[in-house]
DNA sequence: AGAGTGATGGGACTTGGTCTCATCACTGTA
DNA sequence: TACAGTGATGAGACCAAGTCCCATCACTCT
């Protein structure tokens, strides 16, 4: 028996979801979060830094995964190559088919709101500085980095929006499969 | 005579980029930007829908310049094409030399701070939202909206830098022509 | 002269977020 | 069994952001 209930802050993510998705982000308070996970305000800024970020913790470790992956893309890779390596990484250990459900009910209250919206645009900037340094390890020069990653984050968030959009059981890494495909013709038209 | 002070949101505007800049966004209360201009707390939330907001007010008029210069390129041009015919717009009416010099303290400040970057992120994705809309209007595909639009703001980003980086009077339209042949070039490499 | 108008000032109020100190349940050691 | 240590939690004061309502004031129009 532990000392306290566990999992702080995983039920404070649940909780705070929930009553986002019920009553709307700006019609829940801290401590509406706090008292449905059993806890008070003063716990839930001691795991999170503030309300938004009660969405976006672990986030952290999605720029991590992605950095990998770039960086055990093979050498003869080419950057975007490299790229779509790190999202296969991210389809196998972080958007894998138990977090769905989880994550698109998150999206749906995310979509809502300005201030969640606020958040996860840093937290898209953030991710493409971490995957536009992972190519630059490899050699590639800043320019040609950055619009590999531009094109492999216009990647991730199709096949992000198909991922949590759809009913089917797909898997994350072959939707982005298939939309670096489209992503890849539309790219050979538009610098043409 | 005008009965109070004219050009109070201006005014607040240039008290609270001083402000950032000598003490940090941080350190910086709204009563002490509203205390500079000479007026109070109520009236700068008359003016601007919060704090971040004072550095950002004026934005969507871009969106507009852009998303009408993408309408106004020639039929013939392709989609990438009609987003640098949005560009120069961009630089014929809103990135002028006079604004050089703010644009730049504006720029330190906001790379300073994460609630403002923040603020950033946003107005990017936003923009970006505007430009693919205009240029789904000239019939492009959605997916080839985004390809084009996403090299699109990564040419804007990378002019933007550079022209509140140097010191040279260059004009911004010069500096986002010269960020696009760039990153074709590295386009072309990228998909190859 | 007097009513109307629009920007401003003032202050109460809620909430996010910080900080400090107390509590409480369990652990390890004597 | 006794007792100090530890780590997560609770309680509450406090500050700043942001909302709201109402008063004021300077000027305009009739």
């Amino acid at each position: 028996m532990a000392r306290w209930q566990p999992n702080a802050p995983e039920r404070l993510v649940v909780a705070a979801l929930d009553l986002f998705a019920e009553r709307g982000y700006e019609s829940t308070t801290v401590i509406d979060i706090a008292e449905r996970a059993g806890l008070t305000k003063s716990t839930f800024f001691r795991h999170f830094p503030d309300k938004r970020e009660v969405l976006f913790a672990g986030g952290g470790s999605m720029a991590d995964v992605l950095a990998e992956g770039i960086a055990a893309a093979p050498d003869t890779a080419a950057p975007l190559e490299a790229v779509a390596h790190g999202l296969d990484a991210v389809g196998r250990e972080v958007f894998v088919p138990a977090r769905r459900a989880f994550a698109t009910k998150r999206q749906t209250v995310i979509a809502a709101n300005p201030e969640l919206r606020e958040r996860e645009a840093l937290k898209g900037i953030d991710l493409t500085a971490a995957m536009a340094g992972a190519l630059r390890s490899r050699g590639v020069s800043d320019v040609a980095s950055r619009v590999a990653v531009q094109l492999g984050a216009l990647v991730m968030k199709i096949a992000y929006e198909r991922w949590t959009g759809t009913d089917e059981g797909e898997e994350f890494g072959d939707v982005a499969r298939q939309a670096l495909a489209e992503v890849r013709e539309a790219g050979a038209l538009s610098l043409a």
